[in-house]
DNA sequence: ATGGGCCATTTATTATACTATAAATCCGTA
DNA sequence: TACGGATTTATAGTATAATAAATGGCCCAT
């Protein structure tokens, strides 16, 4: 039989991989029971955990044991310990920022480019105007329209109109109601913003005509939303989303996403 | 100035978040040296860190503190730690499921469904297709030819033709050439199989004639890159992603993402 | 050659001590 | 009584040392 066609992910080497029997250390098997009673939500967010010394006894384990499993738990962004009286470790609802840390990281290593990533954006969002224009509620409208409202009132200010358009794209994703797709998105959105920020955060001289096209744009899909259109939100959007990718990577290059450190 | 609409991510309560100054710990402070310079390219998969001992004298800090640096790269699944002799941590290149867990918890956590997990997928998946289409080589044709000669010599092993299945989609959208949205693609089938695994596995009566379905799917699509016709070619795929998520769906019904623990 | 046993190396785990931090409390003064 | 500062105290942060366990290499006897 050959071999199946397109097996290796990529031409890494083959270092000893997985395929070994893995000792569990203690740190994680006790990172791995705290975390099993977070998902359970036996523990919720905001609930202290016992102290260490209590923690010690609970698991039979040393206190260096029990605090590598709290770097780790911490390290998912599950926990946060503070210290001092009444300090200890509380859990914490892991935000997008979190995931999206791991993804960069993932990302950058693989040599993925900032135009991968909006591209990336260009193809999931339009389908979510689809679906938000084929669902919408009328509280989405007028959050919609709230918003646009917001935008018009600070189309000068470049600092403030910047934020208003994430969040355009926050609440379209939010609200076409697919909780996987608006994580990704979200993740996506940060890394290029985490991208970004390390460059300069100047405006251009034709910052207010850019900020002008966008708004337009966003009004757009609005009406297309009210409309109930899907095929033409769709449309919209994907025309918007790609003059934005075609003014950024005009003013940074298709160079590596570089962001994290 | 009113606030801006939908500011709230969900509705949970405001826990005391990050605006305090936070005092990085030993530990945190280590994993992101040495993290760093993984993602430099100092330091390359299969490199050994030196020992403890060196490592205690070279961050000026105690064993304690670096074990738990330790834990938190091994956690990113950034390095690997054998003991013994020429044991040692060793830098290991992450794969897709170390994101894929992250990304899977959080999704968990917000109560995402399995229903969305395939949605998400049918919403990116057609568009890769259309793009390969449309930029196809001569080696895509190949080892797309092949792939498919290998799904119709296990039709009848319902095992080995799932797995030809997933590589199917693995391949597709590997070649489309969109890094974030590959592992994107990975991080969601990772989940869902995560997920269906601890479920029956069982063969259904009707198995033979699905994975006929499939085939005709898988070779239908391929025809369609082969033409470059990318919009056929999109076409046909979200049919096909539509009909395996029914058939998913009729199967499991609609709960929750449950896959880890 | 092959297998067994010893040894050096290195992490895993535990134990203990000391330090740093921050909340709570107490106390004196206005 | 109200305020502000010193003190107490619970708690995590770091350091050090000692022991346990695993691993690989080496030598030797068969």
């Amino acid at each position: 039989m050959a071999k199946q066609p397109g097996a290796t992910t990529n031409s890494a080497p083959n270092f000893s991989d997985d395929p070994m029997i893995r000792v569990p250390k203690a740190a994680e098997l006790i990172a791995e029971r705290i975390r099993r009673r977070i998902v359970l939500g036996e523990l919720k967010a905001g609930d202290a955990l016992p102290s260490e010394s209590d923690m010690m006894g609970e698991f039979s384990v040393s206190r260096a044991s029990l605090r590598e499993a709290f770097r780790v738990l911490e390290a998912e962004s599950l926990i946060e310990v503070k210290r001092g009286a009444h300090g200890g470790a509380r859990i914490k609802l892991p935000k997008d920022e979190m995931a999206a840390k791991s993804v960069g990281l993932l990302l950058q290593m693989r040599g993925a480019t900032l135009k991968e990533v909006l591209h990336a954006r260009l193809i999931i969002e339009p389908s979510l105007a689809r679906a938000l224009a084929e669902a919408r509620t009328d509280e989405d409208i007028a959050v919609l329209r709230q918003h646009l409202e917001w935008e018009r009132t600070h189309l000068n200010d470049y600092k403030v109109f910047a934020l208003a358009t994430a969040e355009m794209h926050r609440i379209l994703v939010q609200r076409s109601g697919n909780v996987p797709l608006a994580l990704m998105v979200g993740m996506l959105d940060d890394i290029f913003r985490r991208h970004v920020t390390q460059f300069v955060a100047r405006s251009r001289a034709d910052q207010l005509e850019l900020n002008q096209a966008s708004l337009d744009g966003h009004t757009q899909l609005v009406d297309m939303i009210v409309a109930r259109n899907g095929e033409a939100a769709e449309a919209v959007w994907r025309r918007h989303m790609q003059r934005v990718k075609d003014v950024v990577i005009e003013e940074l290059g298709e160079t590596t996403v570089l962001d994290l450190y």
